[in-house]
Parts: structure tokens; sequence; C-alpha cells
DNA sequence: ATGACGATGCACT
DNA sequence: GTGCATCGTCATG
């Protein structure tokens, strides 16, 4: 996780998070992430530190939880060496504690419960005050692939700066990604 | 003090 | 495909 964000983004692929809370454990196989670096103008470090990206220049491994579109909670997970590097959590294949899933997003089908990084957040219940915390503190965990994955590639979404920069990584072949490849 | 703008998701055409 | 809800953050004046 101390490698820089793309290198994480693209092992991240695979693994399962985990959310451990009072209701029972919610989590599932990340299909789909993004990297963000601190020379990158489409990340939220790339002006230098500010109180709210504050995590992303704390530790690997240090979880960034923001708001934004006056509604919507998205979940990084910090790379690099505490020099504003971040992987962005876009979508999981739900296989952990799903009926909970469905109760946080009041939504029944499998595929839509985690194909995007504000419904994952919501569906996990992973909440702002969890920014600054890290994966060690046991709260979210990260559990090692089954098997191999392969990795595609392709520029990130939803952004208007460094288009250029391939940075989303995805399973091609999984039915739970924020969209078609 | 203020205004522009999102690393989105959902309803609707 | 298009329109829009909704508010914290930060750059600017």
């Amino acid at each position: 996780m101390q490698q820089s964000a793309p290198a994480a983004a693209k092992a991240l692929i695979g693994w399962t998070l985990v959310h451990k809370t009072s209701e029972g454990a919610i989590g599932g196989i990340i299909v789909e992430t993004e990297a963000y670096t601190s020379d990158d103008p489409a990340s939220h470090s790339f002006r230098g530190q500010t109180l709210r990206n504050t995590p992303m220049f704390q530790p690997a491994g240090t979880i960034y939880v923001y708001f934004t579109y006056g509604m919507h909670h998205c979940a990084n997970i910090v790379a690099g060496n505490s020099n504003g590097e971040a992987v962005l959590l876009r979508a999981l294949e739900p296989t952990l504690g799903i009926d909970l899933m469905q109760k946080n997003r009041g939504q029944q089908d499998i595929k839509k419960l985690c194909s995007g990084p504000a419904k994952l957040v919501q569906a996990l219940a992973i909440t702002r005050a969890m920014t600054g915390t890290h994966l060690n503190d046991g709260k979210l965990l990260l559990l090692p692939p089954g098997k191999e994955i392969e990795v595609a590639q392709s520029a990130r979404i939803g952004i208007k700066q460094a288009v250029d920069r391939h940075w989303r990584f995805f399973d091609p072949v999984s039915p739970f990604l924020s969209r078609k490849q």
C-alpha cells in the first residue's frame, strides 16, 4: 500500500473490503478503483494540503472519506508515502452482509448495491467519522484475493482534468462495475 | 463574506 | 441521453 497510488489501485482489485459493524460484517470484493496523486490536476491533493484532504497526507492505509455534490460520500485508501496519494474505491462485488447492504441502500438488486463510489459507501455504512482512521484500527479491513484476477484500465470517471491519465482499474468481466467497461 | 463547483446517483425522456 | 438535488470546501475579493 506504500506503493504509489496507480500501482496500489491495480493491486487492490480482487481484495475484499470488510466493515465490521455492530449489526455484523458487511463487505465485498473490490472490482473497480481509481488512483489520484498530488501532481494530478484531478486530485483533491493537487493544490496541497487543506483541512479536507489532510488524511491523504497521512500514512498509507489511512482512510479518506469526503462529502460531495451536497449529498454523497466517497471513500479512499491512502497510498504512497504521506505525500497526497490515494485510491478511490469505485465498486464492489457484494459478498458479506448482503441483507444489510440492501437495507442501507433501500435497494434489492445486488448489481446496484455497490456499483459506484457513493453507493458502496452507503451500502457498507462507511461514514465521514472514519476519515483519518487507519486500516490497522480494525473497523475496516482488507482480505487477500482467493484467485488471480485480470485487471483492465481506462480513463477515470467524472473528472475534467488529466483525462489522459488512465488510472481507473477494473475487473473487465465483473457484472458489478459502476458502468460497462 | 461570498460564489462556483464538484472523484454522484437517480428519475425521467 | 439530459436535468437536477444539495451543501461543504476553498479560492477569491
